[in-house]
DNA sequence: CGCGTCATTGAAATACTTCAACGACCGTGG
DNA sequence: CCACGGTCGTTGAAGTATTTCAATGACGCG
């Protein structure tokens, strides 16, 4: 396999505004940059292995990155995605147990191990961004607790919609209600899906399928979705059923 | 109510050499004992309450704290437990979207916010314990993924026991195959516990009775237990059930 | 075209929930 | 002391959301 490692050319960088860089004074971002470089990974490579030392750390420019863990019976679990602008790695040493692997194409911005070190050391604002960071993705993994404990099929895939929705801005028209229409590209087969919102394949399928009779979302070729209802669609998460919607199961579960 | 606190006594303390404490050298710990105070907390009383900046950090002494987040539709769901040596709070201003609650009666430590933060500026080994204290939140936060996402109702049950027989070690003697007996106090009553597992409270009940049918726990008054067979435990985590245990459900479900 | 992967859909099985009743424990007050 | 009401835990029976098993269809690729 051949390493495509290119140098950084942070003008043209789609999250240059978002993540560490956007934390950092613009000579920050220059010192940074000269020992960056970028690399691309297509779906499914491996980009970290679970339980190993991480040598560096990275951004995500485009794509998206899915955090597993394996199990003691050999299957594995998702305990993570990291979308465009997320920074992967710990700093100052901790391991991650977790294994990372790109679930779409991937470009990733990687930076020395010592550079964001050594940043962090000097610039107080630096260090606070890493430790947000943390807290952040600690923050994101306790609602996503919440999903699981606590949320039907339904929920669980309509969040799942949401979230990548929210993180996708292709903006379409809008509908009768005033609220836009979002276009999107789901970023995990339904295998995967199924595998990091705690389901099984069909079920999801299932749930996609109810959503798409219902006119909540319209399904494209391959993987695009069409959220035609995004209002409906939060009822969905934060309550259940929308009103209008009358047929079975009723509100707060469990 | 009362405020009790007390100066703090650290030859006293129980966990002096973990949590925070233990990654200080002498004459840090003389320096933060001389701020510190603790406080004591009854079952259910409130620590920190969702969204609210924390005035300071704490270690738990003794006892057990759980962190919980509130939907939108009122209820609320577990999604962390802290036990003793454990450390609450987010330094650098991060604020915390979870509550924290004593589930037990409970001995907080608690620190100046400002003392932390300087002696995490003054010690590189202070701030990297923090760092990793988050990073360590995290990855439990991570594991609680995989149990609430693929585990059965039986396995949730057996993984929180094992949890808190791990942090609890009042070994006793032996059974026969030469894994200790351990006995231990469960923290949380069926429903917190139904909470924190994803599960109804009848479920958790059903499956502590079928283990103690099986002769692999003994509950004994009030919420004490009594591991006879730790290893059919692991058995039922790691696969599911042992061997010997040949009713129904089998292996690596969903 | 045929083959593999991925998604959809149906029917049967089941783990878990829901609804409901009951018993144990415990402090309160008669 | 015992009756009383509260919370908490247990157990049973019925219901249902989701899984499991199975078959079929759509798509991309050599």
């Amino acid at each position: 396999m051949i390493m495509r490692r290119t140098r950084a050319l942070c003008s043209e960088c789609p999250v240059l505004n978002k993540g560490l860089c956007g934390a950092l004074c613009e000579h920050e971002v220059a010192k940074l940059s000269s020992s960056a470089w970028h690399r691309q990974y297509s779906a499914g490579q491996v980009i970290h292995a679970e339980g190993e030392k991480p040598a560096s750390f990275c951004a995500v420019m485009t794509g998206v990155v899915k955090l597993s863990k394996s199990l003691p019976n050999g299957t594995q679990k998702i305990v993570g995605l990291l979308l465009a602008g997320d920074f992967l790695g710990r700093p100052f040493g901790a391991q991650s147990h977790a294994s990372a692997v790109a679930a779409t194409n991937v470009r990733l911005c990687w930076f020395p191990r010592a550079a964001v070190e050594r940043l962090a050391s000097e610039s107080r604002d630096v260090e606070r961004w890493l430790f947000n960071n943390v807290s952040d993705e600690l923050e994101k993994a306790q609602d996503w607790i919440v999903l699981l404990g606590r949320m039907t099929a339904e929920q669980r895939v309509a969040s799942f919609i949401l979230h990548v929705a929210s993180r996708n801005e292709v903006q379409n028209g809008e509908d009768g209600d005033g609220a836009k229409e979002v276009l999107l590209e789901l970023p995990l087969s339904r295998t995967e899906m199924a595998d990091y919102l705690g389901l099984t394949l069909e079920t999801v399928s299932r749930q996609i399928a109810r959503l798409r009779q219902r006119g909540v979302i319209a399904v494209g070729a391959s993987r695009s979705v069409i959220v035609r209802k995004p209002d409906a669609l939060l009822a969905i998460v934060e309550f259940a059923l929308a009103p209008e919607a009358s047929n079975s199961v009723g509100g707060a579960k469990r």
